[in-house]
RNA sequence: GGAGAGAUGGCAGAGUGGUCGAAUGCACCGGUCUUGAAAACCGGCAAGGAUGCAAGUCCUUCCAGGGUUCGAAUCCCUGUCUCUCCGCCA
């Protein structure tokens, strides 16, 4: 949700980012709508202070009862009839406000999809294999390690199912990279509800506007939540933080339902755009002014699991044609699959500046000086499990198909090394 | 699924029709005391909005939505959620 007050003061600057991301320019219309919700509002609270010292003065005098009685029942069918013009003016500012993208930072690119995205840092060396390397899907089904027919038979489509060494595999990262984030990056560790109800979706800004891509289900009309991000940011939903308490930093891993509504026809198969996946989150909330070292941190945090794991990385300035809804500014990272041959995303880590902490009503208060302001919100995957397994078996196979287990991941799969036709040798 | 209870400020918890935005305690903030800290004592402490240069003034809010009334945290109706007990269950 957008400051009204920053809208009246920079309508350019507001409309300026909504072109940006190819939208229409609407301060104008806002500021319209505002104004003519004060005029309501305004005179609306003349008439119920007028209202109110009446139903004051009857407790004195018990003289002309009838004539107040009167007064008041006119004053009322005013008051409520202002009542109604002032919500419906409302209604429409924030019906449309809902469904209005936040305001970009200035160091987005200028651009219109991800072909404008800007490459800021590539890091480790792509591996030459002396042989044709199979991408994940070729090689985890030949070890017999990942049936997504079965999945098929059971779920339908963009469904997966990872058996025996890939299955522990999987639990391992999650160890991994829930202690790199916790142990060395100082995020609190959490499990969430991976249910939610549709005012913390409005909060983070999945709802209104991305209602196609998420699942509800029929028990209190929750939704399956589409990353983890959404429990996280909503921990402190309609509350005031006390200013030392900040910064507050979490990371969770949860699965992650998506419809994946406009993706038909693209990474059908195989782990890599799935309709249930694994991620591991992170969430900080920051103090304004320092939500860009915070996203820093975000991104070293995540760099260093990549590091650990030796995966060749880059990291991408999103475009403002690319960047996500609640997003002011996006950094991707994204790791080298040999089997596709390019980089593909597994982290995408923002800063949501205040957009979303205004939705969701979370403050931050200064005890000392009784102020109060909207914190910052920035979240980043760290990282996607099931993305991230296919660059560990595609980057670490071998000619005969068999894969090696990064050494750092060792004391996270009960010292496993190889996995090969799934048997430990 | 059956039966009952409840929803009040950051938390706990009073308050059943008229200065109640709301006692009290805890927490928090400021101060006194102390070498420092603790304790004790003194003072402060809800949020949102409108208006104004400002001081201030006004409006709204005691789960949500309706209703009764000159007047509602308090009475009535509906909804939502929570808790306790029983049953079932990882």
């Amino acid at each position: 949700m957008h400051d009204i007050k920053f809208i009246k003061k920079n309508p350019l600057v507001f409309d300026d980012s909504l072109k940006k991301r190819n939208l229409q320019p609407c301060s104008s219309k806002i500021i319209k709508i505002h104004n003519e919700y004060l005029e309501h509002l305004n005179l609306k609270q003349k008439l119920l202070e007028e209202k109110n010292s009446l139903s004051k003065s009857f407790v004195r005098k018990k003289d002309n009862v009838e004539s107040i009685k009167k007064l008041v029942y006119e004053l009322k069918a005013k008051i409520d009839n202002l009542t109604d013009l002032a919500e419906l003016k409302l209604n429409e500012l924030n019906e449309l406000m809902m469904f209005l993208p936040n305001i970009l930072s200035k160091n987005v690119p200028r651009g219109d999809s991800e072909k404008d995205n800007k490459i800021i840092k590539e890091h480790g060396e792509i591996k030459n294999f002396n042989f044709k390397p199979k991408n994940h899907l070729e090689l985890a089904e030949n070890l017999g390690l990942l049936d997504y027919k079965k999945a098929i038979k059971i779920s339908g489509s963009r469904f997966s199912i990872l058996k025996s060494d890939l299955a522990k595999l999987h639990r391992g990262l999650i160890n991994f990279l829930l202690d790199n984030n916790s142990l060395e990056f100082g995020f609190e560790e959490y499990v969430v509800p991976e249910l939610v109800k549709s005012e913390a979706l409005e909060g983070t800004g999945q709802l209104p506007k991305f209602e196609e891509d998420l699942f509800k289900t029929n028990f209190n009309n929750l939704y399956l939540i589409p990353t983890s991000e959404v429990p996280l940011t909503n921990l402190n939903r309609e509350s005031i933080i006390n200013k030392k308490d900040i910064p507050l930093k979490y990371t969770t891993f949860t699965n992650c339902f998506r419809a994946e509504a406009g993706a038909s026809g693209t990474d059908t198969k195989g782990l890599m755009r799935e309709h249930q996946f694994g991620k591991v989150e992170l969430v900080t909330i920051s103090e304004p002014h320092k939500s860009e070292s915070e996203l820093n941190n975000m991104i070293s945090c995540v760099e260093n699991i990549l590091k650990k794991l030796s995966i060749p990385y880059r990291i991408v300035e999103l475009c403002s044609g690319d960047i996500g809804f609640s997003s002011s500014y996006t950094l991707d990272i994204e790791i080298w699959m040999p089997g596709q041959n390019k980089y593909r995303e597994v982290s995408s880590c923002s800063n949501c500046t205040d957009f979303q902490s205004r939705r969701m009503k979370m403050r931050i208060k200064n005890f000392e000086n009784g102020e109060i302001y909207y914190p910052h919100t920035l979240n980043g995957s760290s990282l996607a499990i099931g993305r991230l397994l296919i660059s560990i078996l595609e980057n670490y196979q071998n000619e005969d198909g068999t894969i090696k287990i990064p050494p750092i991941l060792k004391d996270y799969t009960n010292g496993l090394s190889i996995i090969s036709n799934g048997k430990k040798i």
